[in-house]
DNA sequence: ACCCATACTTACATAAATGTTCGTTCCTTA
DNA sequence: TAAGGAACGAACATTTATGTAAGTATGGGT
């Protein structure tokens, strides 16, 4: 992702629609590519790096790491290190980000219901 | 937003997940920057392109103009174009569409907990 | 001395989203 | 004849997100 430029009329307009609307804010937070498939390994489990890299097929090293960053600064995970060797991490949900768990689950409903109309609109 | 390369590694990924995964879905029809922020000036009201603009400060006509077609695309809203002059034309949310508000509440509710959360732990 | 695995980091390249500017079409009114 | 508002569209530039390839640090095992 690299650094973002402040100064510029996007990041501005973010940050102004960030400030303003929570439903912004929250979806900032969880548009990454990679996010929603991290908070799903996480459902249930406390998971080392590699476990999260085994568990979604197509992510690189560079973009778990990325994501993963990304959500413990939004403190959306912990991170637990372990130094052994070879070298441990651990990642799970904190208890914020659990809390979006429920709403993640209804959302995925409407989408699921929203497919499904749309795939029957193509019918027609 | 311009034409997207459905022959890039970013595309696949996305289309998986889509695929894979209804809460991805779900999300990707609601990140755009702007779409919040239209879904909540239609939640009460039938609207002109004109006043869905006034309603928002810094969006361009270009990029109404391309979250619109980009929701009515995806059935969140409907358009209804009157014959007169000068054009009008109106946008009110789809039935699905309304399906949406509740959940973006919820997210909203949970964007505002964790806010202040954040801000709390930047005290300590 | 060398190799191994883990969990990264760095440099570079590409793709996608957003922003800026200008133009267009319709008909009406001045 | 000119001007004007509404709702766009096109060309181009910038910013942000994502992908690719290679390298690093660690310390133990062989």
């Amino acid at each position: 992702m690299g650094k973002i430029k402040t100064s510029s009329t996007n990041f501005e307009n973010k940050s102004n629609l960030a400030t303003g609307c929570p439903e912004a804010y929250a979806v900032n937070l969880i548009k990454g590519q990679w996010i929603l498939s991290i908070c799903y390994c996480l459902k249930n489990a406390r998971l080392r790096f590699s476990e999260i890299r085994n568990q979604i097929p197509n992510i690189t090293e560079r973009m778990l790491t990325l994501q993963l960053k990304q959500m413990e600064e939004n403190k959306l995970i912990l991170k637990y290190v372990y130094a052994e060797v070879p070298l441990r991490v651990e990642y799970e949900l904190s208890e914020i980000g659990k809390g979006l768990l429920p709403i993640l689950e209804r959302l995925g409903d409407w989408g699921q219901h929203h497919r499904e109309y749309l795939e029957a609109e193509a019918f027609k």
